[in-house]
RNA sequence: GGCCCCAUCGUCUAAUGGCUAGGACACCGCUCUUUCAAGGCGGCGGCGGGGGUUCGAAUCCCCCUGGGGCCGCCA
């Protein structure tokens, strides 16, 4: 019978959920749906210091929102304390780790430099003191990594390490390796930064007789200037960019091709065809960076891909927040405009953005645009001919083809190129040289309200 | 500094010894068009360097160079 995958993501609660983070979730997340297994969640919480609930919460609201969901109740590390202390002990009382405290050395001159020292034995139970683990000096030690292949690093040069703390909490080191073993884990999937961590655990593993999981280290995210990615490069955490108005699905599409491809040329790849697809194998050894451009690429082709109800439950509370939408009719009339804005938006404030003067008509012609089409003196005359013309179709029939035809029309009766009319009148009604097409987004705005915007110009210019 | 990892267009990547090194983002043209987007077509642009192995290397080996990571009673 074939053992049962079982992988975890096990953040740290010391700050938000990182992007590197986040794509490291994502790809335990991928495997363990791919191999039909179980998807765990384990909070690393043993520094009592900087590990908050909050946190806690907002990595679980990232992940959330990503769509990555865990199989069973996440387990805390700060709940098991007496676990680690116990086998810590074991240990020590098998020779192989050894009670230390540090000792600050006088360095030639007067720099002080922390040693760690062997208690003595009658100093055990009277002074807190350490536990370190004590690596042999001969021999190497090594193992398969699932992305890069046999990795060797030699004893010698692992040195001891700690793994209890003086306050009884225990390091990184034997929490990840005891609870990997309890929760039954079978690869533990996690960034490169980890791999010179890994002989440790193997040796840990050794020391307490049990199997060594396998292991796949993921390369590094970096910034623009190939630097680990952080928050001088811009926006890290998972949710500034939901907050930025991209979407779940966009980031995961990114994040799961940062290092990672199906083997064919594709970039727009649905959730579930990337669980089909997944390979562990396939990932990438080398760093990437992060480009926010792709993303934003991406982002869009995710917008569009939405139904407009979709985009309006998406969008609506951006409009509603700046007091653009306010009853029923304005929000009839936004679910009417986002066909309209959805091939033009990168993030969703895009569409407050290029909405917004739907909902109000306190803008500022475009200083380009007054420059190009209403400097001809002939204009006021055309546009006043339009006013008329609009002004005679009746309410209910004031839709774009009508619009189209009426405005059309008047080109060919004046001899001008429809383009002459076109272009003033989105200014005057738009405030924009740019957007979508006039005649949609006049019947969008009704009759009325376009009528009125033309007369504010033309009572102006009279 | 020591150890470890990595190296294909500006960026993300495909290629698993054998076609003119393919795709995507970005950029630049052209096209469609009332503008802007979107779409279509095209262009620019890459195997870090040097040695080997081989009939043949982006691909395998070695060296160099460059970049990154780790060297905590953080994870």
């Amino acid at each position: 019978m074939k053992k049962e995958v079982r992988v975890r993501f096990a953040p740290s609660p010391t700050g938000f959920l990182h992007v590197g983070g986040a794509r490291t979730a994502l790809y335990n997340w991928l495997f363990a749906r791919h191999e039909g297994g179980k998807f765990l969640l384990r909070i690393e919480d043993t520094d009592r210091e900087r590990s908050t609930p909050e946190m806690v919460d907002y990595i679980v609201e990232g992940l959330s929102w990503l769509g990555l969901d865990w199989d069973e109740e996440p387990i805390f590390q700060s709940h098991r304390l007496d676990v680690y202390k116990k086998y810590a002990d074991d240990l020590v009382k098998r020779g192989l780790a050894y009670y230390a405290r540090t000792v600050d050395e006088e360095q030639a001159g007067e720099r002080t430099r922390r040693e760690w020292v062997e208690a003595a034995p009658e100093e055990i139970g009277k002074v807190p003191l350490a536990v370190r683990f004590r690596v042999p000096v001969e021999g190497e030690t090594s193992y398969e990594d699932l992305i890069r292949g046999l990795i060797t690093f030699k004893n010698s040069e692992i040195g001891d390490f700690t793994i209890l703390r003086s306050d009884g909490t225990p390091t990184y080191q034997l929490a990840c390796v005891l609870d990997d073993h309890f929760m039954g884990i079978t690869h533990v999937i996690r960034g490169e930064d980890h791999i010179p961590n890994t002989p440790k655990q193997i040796l840990l593993y050794r020391a307490f007789g049990w199997d060594t999981p396998l292991f796949a280290h993921l390369p590094m995210i970096l910034g623009p200037d190939k630097k680990k990615l952080s928050k001088r490069h811009g926006a890290t955490a998972v949710l500034e960019y939901r907050d930025m108005g991209i979407l779940p699905e966009a980031l995961f599409n990114f994040l799961a091709l940062l290092g990672w491809s199906p083997g064919e040329d594709r970039e727009i790849v649905p959730k579930d065809e990337m669980i089909r697809l997944f390979d562990i194998r396939r990932v990438g050894k080398r760093a990437a960076v992060f480009d926010i451009n792709k993303l934003l690429w991406m982002n869009s082709v995710y917008i569009r891909m939405k139904t407009d109800e979709e985009l309006l439950r998406l969008v609506l509370p951006l409009f509603e927040e700046r007091g653009l939408v306010k009853d029923d009719s304005d929000r009839e009339k936004l679910l009417r405009l986002i066909p309209l804005l959805k091939e033009r938006a990168r993030v969703l404030p895009d569409f407050v953005e290029m909405g917004f003067y739907f909902f109000s008509d306190e803008f500022e012609y475009e200083e380009k645009g007054v420059r190009k089409y209403l400097q001809d003196p002939e204009v006021p005359g055309r546009l006043r001919l339009l006013r008329e013309r609009l002004a005679d179709i009746p309410e209910g029939e004031f839709r774009q083809e009508k619009i189209e035809e009426t405005l059309r029309g008047l080109a060919g009766k004046l001899g001008i190129k429809a383009a002459l009319l076109i272009h003033p009148t989105r200014l005057l009604l738009t405030g924009r040289t740019q957007g979508p097409g006039l005649f949609e987004l006049m019947e969008v705005l009704g009759r009325d309200e376009c009528l009125r915007r033309l007369d504010n110009y033309l009572k102006r210019v009279s």
